[in-house]
DNA sequence: TCCAATAAGTTGTCATAGCAACTTTTCTGT
DNA sequence: ACAGAAAAGTTGCTATGACAACTTATTGGA
């Protein structure tokens, strides 16, 4: 019996991460800010002065595109990059003022949108979700 | 208490479908075709003859790049492209003989795809991932 | 010590994703 | 019948995401 477009659990986890990530777009606009560009905002914020590497092996996302997009957010004024003093390959990316102000603002709306996207849905749902989806990731991981 | 950066649910789901599209976008390579061709694809192995506007909707994608993306798949030769006789605004998309055959392969690739992503995943897990995934996604339309 | 391997960033290319603005065609209300 | 709205597609723009190929800098092994 052949899988009809809806059956494939795959397709309905994208279409849910589109919607997700269109809603958080839509709050994160206002302040010029994309939302990938946010999660790099936010390792910052957690931590400044990482380098472009540590942000790719954090956001287990490509070197390039964690490049341009910083390269992005320092022509928007919100950071800085500097060499490091003892390996001039590395670049350290830091917060400007303008950056680090920003960071009260958009936690807000960022554990705001998290609250919405989880109302009515208990803790250990969540788990299970947490729990199924790395299951899946595992599968595929092991397979390649 | 700050959120970090793993506790947001929404960047969890993101990950999730960054891997397995990657995952499928590597078995699909040899054939030409890319996930989200792919997905317009199996709209016309399900239903041939459908128009731009009819795939943008059941794929819930924006029509411009339905445009783009059925421009290429015409480009590649998998589909051609009709005027209606009755509607000179909208095309019809038709499968070429060679699209229409590409179907067997593929559709075993995504059906041992979904096996793979689904191994050790219990039919009631399937459940309460999909009812929450859509859970969330009405909580953020909702908002809007 | 010096050559090769490795590491960090950059540039180019292709594919996705959405918005705004536009053309062409059709429909609708008067 | 005709003006204006709406509908289908297209083009331009910005942002994300992965891969290949490249430069420059550092490290490690013989």
């Amino acid at each position: 019996m052949r899988l009809n477009f809806y059956d494939y659990i795959s397709i309905f986890i994208h279409q849910t991460d589109l919607t997700l990530t269109n809603y958080i777009k839509s709050k994160l606009a206002p302040f010029n800010l994309a939302p990938e560009q946010n999660l790099i905002m936010m390792l910052l914020w957690e931590k400044d002065g990482l380098t472009q590497n540590e942000i790719a092996e954090k956001l287990k996302k490509d070197k390039t595109n964690i490049a341009r997009m910083v390269f992005n957010l320092e022509q928007k004024g919100f950071i800085r990059r500097q060499c490091r003093e003892n390996d001039r390959r590395s670049l350290k990316v830091y917060l400007t003022e303008e950056g680090e102000n920003l960071g009260h603002s958009i936690t807000k709306i960022t554990e705001e949108f998290n609250s919405l996207v989880c109302k009515g849905i208990t803790e250990e749902e969540l788990k299970d979700v947490r729990r199924i989806l790395g299951k899946m990731c595992k599968n595929v991981h092991e397979d390649s």
